[in-house]
DNA sequence: TTGTACGCGTTATCAA
DNA sequence: TTGATAACGCGTACAA
């Protein structure tokens, strides 16, 4: 039978839970709590056991609060006892549990970043942009690939919701037309920065590249090099980068007065197989066009691979333009002509944005919206004049709209 | 002043913290907690409140145990009180605190990949991989890049401690010679599998490639189109896969009788700047080889890169093999033959261990390591012979060391 | 079937 | 300078 240390009473004894693997007991008569030594549970219990701060301060009989002020560095304590707790601490080898630590200040210190497809280099390079600064700013970041899955994208916000992030860089799929996922964010006041794959129907915070001005100057330079009959493989309807990229491309025709033919335009879903399918319907036209621009550099690229194979001559029967500045650009046959975009300041900027609005108070100042260059580079693909041409035509734009 | 509702007591009240926002009370006398609402606090505390479990419990006047039960599907539960709990829920929009969950259960269902660099398409693959089972399994995948660099490896793992990951998969960074990183998840009872870029001094379960036979196979593939002075830029020497790659390149040459000349053989440090280099140095010899194995995909297209700009023609002046089938392997001049690597079946194979572990027991039966084939895929940077050559060579190759 | 109360590991507040 | 203890949100053993 158990009796109380204090009353010495039995009958009023309660179980009240375990401490640290040790059984606890309530005396009912004096209100007393105490635990006993449990053996037993003590080896089960113990199985992966983490040194915290407890355990510190047990071994060198003080306070826990004692143990976590030393280790915070808090001005108001004993040297000796700090240097103690910091020696023990090491010989224990304590590791501080963040999940407590986030669960009392609520906040993770972590940032997720949200991205549709790894296939390119293309996110890669913003992710490492974006680390690069976040992680000086002593944040972590959380990365998630919706692998152009509208539900993989739903899965990984509720993921990122659960982990507590404290502000969210995102850019989606090209099958997301319903955005309450992320308006789960703004109800939350978790900040939210896009990039890239944005939608004008959601958020104020972005950072996106002039594709506007991009695919302007990608048309004007195929007219500039002779080609009277350029069509456009584009991407989604739904997102703002296919609309951009397609308002220039139409608006660079009526400058010089092309007329805008639909035959010559397609909408692609931004996969290879469809740029495949879609690039031969081009070429197989009764009048194909003679020159494409396309949404991005892995289309370009089927488009050119496909037109090679129907012994097409590039640029001289046919003038292709991408858009990206992929790695593979460079290198394929005489070079890929495309526009280039700042990834790795997209990542930086989009961070330094998050960065601002996560501190709060200044949301007045933070742009709605940066905008940055693009740069178009010409390579062979599309050089049909023999005329000089400048190695790279650097578009001016402005920051902020 | 403040009273104490039962006693009517004014001098034995004390302050005992706050509870939801409000002042909490007690009075000495009768022992008895209260709190008083505080206005002025509220508002500031009230700065974006996340809807728990006992919000829904006061509300409808349950406790927050039963809430619990009925969010997790207890049998035993009024059907009543749960439809009516779980309708709450979703009216005031709750979202389970993955931190506290994670706090109690002491597992976080989230396992960390990291990874030592995003430049090329070689590690997003794994992740691609490797995700796709682990979200099948519910569990989540935290990313990490270190940018090739020791110390952000370093502090990515203890961002990954502290987020206490119940797994990690990881390859590490070609300037990592000191392991002790890795060795604190062994400490702590974290399984690792290590994944392609390992070392033999840690560690047991790993996944790699046959780096050896596909090395072998490449460099037989030279010598049999007749290539007679093969030169390796290989990696940096404390990687498995640099020697692994080098003992290919070796074995090939002994088999074959040709010597092993120490000049032909440069250890880069997957740089491409270096890649750079060091190819400069191998086409200025006096006698330059007439071939090169490099270690990876895009040390072989700096090679071509510059031996295109010297005017010497690939393959007839100069043999090139890569590794890894980068996408860009298919598009450079005549293609690059290559020893494609499985990316996603590595991402998928160590996803899976790393699940057989994390669930304990078995640890038995699961395999130390998992060696996964590689292939040769013959394209036009090497293809001198004229005489017929299958696209591309199966190496045989067996599961298990 | 439901409620009470404690523990997870940490920080913060107040009392000593 | 140190100690006690509430609080963060959730799961759960035990009591009712």
């Amino acid at each position: 039978m158990i009796q109380c240390p204090k009353c010495r009473q039995v009958e009023t004894i309660m179980k009240a839970g375990f401490v640290r693997g040790n059984q606890r007991f309530l005396c009912k008569e004096c209100t007393y709590y105490f635990t006993l030594p449990n053996p037993d549970h003590q080896k089960k219990k113990r199985k992966r056991h983490q040194t915290t701060i407890i355990d510190i301060a047990q071994e060198l009989g003080v306070s826990n609060s004692t143990v976590s002020r030393a280790l915070h560095g808090h001005p108001d304590i004993n040297p000796n006892t700090r240097k103690a707790i910091l020696e023990k601490a090491q010989e224990l080898d304590y590791q501080p549990n963040q999940l407590a630590h986030s669960l009392v200040k609520s906040r993770t210190e972590t940032v997720g970043i949200l991205v549709p497809e790894f296939m390119t280099q293309f996110f890669p390079n913003i992710i490492v942009g974006a680390q690069k600064v976040l992680t000086q700013e002593g944040y972590h970041l959380i990365i998630m690939q919706s692998d152009e899955s509208y539900e993989t994208e739903v899965s990984n916000t509720k993921a990122l919701l659960a982990n507590r992030v404290d502000g969210l860089l995102a850019s989606m799929s090209h099958e997301t037309n319903n955005y309450d996922h992320f308006r789960v964010f703004e109800k939350r006041d978790i900040p939210v920065v896009y990039f890239n794959r944005v939608s004008d129907e959601l958020g104020s915070h972005k950072v996106v590249v002039n594709d506007y001005r991009g695919a302007f100057a990608a048309v004007e330079h195929l007219i500039e090099n002779g080609y009277r009959r350029i069509a456009h493989l584009g991407g989604p309807p739904n997102l703002l980068i296919s609309q951009e990229r397609l308002r220039g491309y139409c608006d660079a025709l009526q400058k010089h007065g092309f007329p805008i033919l639909p035959e010559l335009i397609i909408h692609g879903d931004l996969t290879v197989q469809k740029a495949r399918i879609y690039a031969g319907h081009f070429l197989d036209m009764a009048v194909p066009p003679d020159a494409i621009f396309a949404v991005n550099d892995p289309t370009a690229i089927e488009i050119i691979v496909l037109a090679r194979s129907k012994g097409l001559h590039i640029p001289e029967d046919l003038g292709v333009v991408g858009f990206s500045d992929d790695s593979i650009a460079a290198h394929i046959g005489t070079g890929l002509t495309t526009v280039k975009q700042p990834t790795t300041h997209i990542g930086e900027a989009a961070a330094r944005m998050i960065l601002r609005l996560m501190e709060g108070e200044d949301e007045l100042d933070t742009p709605e919206t940066i905008v940055l260059d693009a740069q178009l580079i010409v390579r062979g693909s599309s050089a049909r004049v023999k005329e000089q041409l400048p190695e790279s035509l650097k578009l001016s734009g402005s920051s902020g709209s």
